[in-house]
DNA sequence: GCCGTTTTCGGCCCGACTGTTTTCAGTCG
């Protein structure tokens, strides 16, 4: 289950919420927003650490710490109980909905008596809002947008929540007593961007054992279905989970069925038809004899029906059966292929950890390099001045040479390089000559993102025509389930970039996962190289990878395709783009 | 409430954009 840290994290995110919503110091808010994010951020386990362990994390002073404490050990806090009791959580969650925040949400609620989205929806349609101060036509369209924002993006959670879920279920169900195999299934398998529901399977001769021990997992809140091989629960964060147990002969072909996608299965259903087979999740057997003919691997089954074992992440019915027929599949990257993140932050701009933390722990995951990318000028908020990255530049350097004369040959490399801000002509933040000075730029958009497809499509490709930007950062920046892509001639700016020598990132944060994998298959087709980097804010990012290597995949990429799985000298090649010198 | 080449108080990331305003509040990154 998630980490003591993550539950506490957004228990004081919540804090920094309610006190912001009841018009509370502002500075409180942003001291438990802080605090929130340092100790979701936090290498170690809040609750195995006292008071004076707590205060050492950045943000976490006494009065936190001792709140954590309370949290622990009575799992709630008085403070925070006081203020829940004040104000509705539906109030709360109305501030999910952009452009509203805490002080429309709070005006709503004390004017209108509004806590739910849905009563927000009707009073809009009834013109209860065109009295209350602040409120306009225009901030009514604005909140249904945003409300449909938030509707589309339906019930489905993202892709890391349902993983860390996933996994304890596996772990839990995989010790009880007769298990032959347990495995999560599904969408989630196939690393879909957001998850509907998790599928969990299991192979054993017995499943009242399992259906028990499944009802029972602590953060199970309502059973809605409880059968002998299938059974339904609902958790606390409102996911939807079920349970198979199949025969254990019966899992290659249970895992086949329970993965999908359904358009996926469909067609090798049909081609198990055309030769006088039936497929099920038993397994595939002969319609005339009734005879199961194989069931126990995927591989099996696959090859029965003619085909090579094809990876989840490509069963989507997006040309994998045809190109499997052909024995065309592509030889899909692997998180074992990447030996470098290219696009990384630190304490010196938003990060949470030191640079040599940030860089320690990229040694361990035996990176052969790894590029240091904080923000420039441009990003007001992060105060950077060419001083600072200067500063930086040197430690960087010091601290290359220390880890190449321990590790010797296998030393990994760190490279120096900066996150850009693509400003709305296109420019970056430094003339020529100092960028002239790192040895790789991400370039980035991160605001003005309203401005017309064309002036937005110019944007992009004049800051691949910079010769000193090698990878273009999150590069249609949405935010899954919060903001849409910005609407850029795409097919432009991918080709612009082949022309150029310009990576695209795919961004393995959950909360991007940008490029889509949709968008990937459309770049690869321009020739495009790519970069499967984390962005990570702080030391656990690090791990986001695999959602990157599996987007990557769903994308078709090979490692050719992706320039962070190439030799150093390699990369360094492509770096060096078109620069003089 | 946290933090400190400012050391126990006083500052805290800063600017842009939007919509509702008549000089600014709210939201966002």
């Amino acid at each position: 289950m998630a980490r003591s840290n993550d539950e506490i994290a957004e228990l004081f995110q919540e804090y920094a919420d309610l006190i912001s919503i009841t018009g509370g110091d502002a500075f409180r808010v942003r001291v438990y927003e802080k605090a929130a994010r340092s100790i979701g951020g936090h290498h170690a386990d809040v609750s195995t650490l006292d008071v004076k362990g707590l205060t050492e994390i950045p943000n976490v002073g006494r009065s936190t710490a001792e709140k954590i404490v309370e949290y622990l050990r009575s799992g709630q806090v008085s403070a925070i109980e006081e203020l829940r009791a004040r104000i509705p959580a539906g109030v709360r969650r109305l501030t999910a909905i952009p452009t509203l925040g805490p002080k429309k949400a709070l005006t709503l609620y004390e004017e209108l008596g509004i806590s739910s989205v849905d009563e927000l929806t009707d009073a809009i349609h009834e013109e209860r809002l065109r009295d209350l101060k602040g409120f306009g036509p225009k901030t009514e369209e604005n909140i249904l947008h945003g409300i449909g924002l938030l509707k589309s993006a339906g019930d489905r959670v993202r892709l890391d929540t349902a993983m860390d879920l996933a996994e304890d279920i596996v772990a839990e169900l995989s010790r009880v007593t007769g298990c032959r195999r347990c495995a999560y299934a599904g969408s989630l398998r196939r690393l879909r961007e957001t998850i509907g529901d998790i599928d969990i399977l299991v192979a054993a001769k017995r499943s009242a054992p399992f259906m028990r021990a499944f009802t029972e997992l602590p953060y199970v809140t309502e059973v809605i279905a409880h059968g002998e091989t299938k059974t339904s629960v609902r958790t606390g964060n409102g996911l939807a989970v079920d349970l198979r147990v199949v025969p254990p002969d019966s899992w290659g072909a249970g895992l086949l069925y329970f993965t999908g996608a359904k358009a996926h299965n469909i067609r090798i259903r049909d081609m198990a038809v055309r030769q006088g087979l039936k497929l099920s999740e038993y397994g595939l057997f002969d319609v005339e004899s009734g005879e199961k003919i194989v069931s126990a691997t995927e591989e099996d089954v696959y090859a029965r029906l003619g085909l090579p074992w094809i990876p989840p992440t490509l069963r989507e019915d997006r040309g994998e059966i045809e190109a499997g027929l052909r024995d065309e599949l592509p030889d899909l990257i692997t998180e074992t292929d990447i030996r470098g993140d290219l696009h990384t932050h630190t304490d010196l701009t938003d990060g949470l950890a030191p640079l040599e933390e940030m860089a320690a722990a990229a040694a361990e995951r035996g990176y052969a390099y790894y590029a240091i990318t904080d923000h420039g000028p441009n990003l007001y908020m992060q105060q950077m001045t060419d001083e600072r990255m200067l500063a930086q530049r040197a430690r960087v350097r010091e601290l290359d040479g220390a880890l190449r004369a321990r590790g010797g040959r296998r030393g990994m490399r760190l490279l120096h390089g900066a996150e850009l801000n693509i400003d709305p002509d296109g420019d970056v933040d430094w003339p020529e000559e100092f960028l002239a000075g790192f040895d790789l730029c991400v370039a980035s958009v991160h605001s003005h993102f309203n401005q017309g497809r064309e002036a937005l499509t110019r944007r992009l490709v004049r800051a691949c025509e910079n010769p000193y930007v090698n990878i273009i950062g999150h590069p249609t920046t949405r935010l899954i389930g919060r903001r849409p892509g910005i609407d850029a001639d795409l097919d432009e700016v991918f080709a612009a970039c082949a022309r150029t020598g310009t990576a695209l990132e795919i961004n393995a944060h959950p909360d991007r996962l940008d490029l889509s994998d949709e968008h990937i298959l459309r770049a690869g087709r321009h020739g495009v190289r790519f970069a499967v980097d984390t962005d990570a804010h702080s030391v656990l990012h690090l791990a986001n990878l695999r959602y990157g290597v599996g987007t990557a995949q769903r994308g078709w990429l090979t490692k050719g395709d992706v320039i962070n799985t190439w030799p150093e000298t390699r990369l360094r090649r492509f770096l060096r783009k078109g620069r003089p010198g």
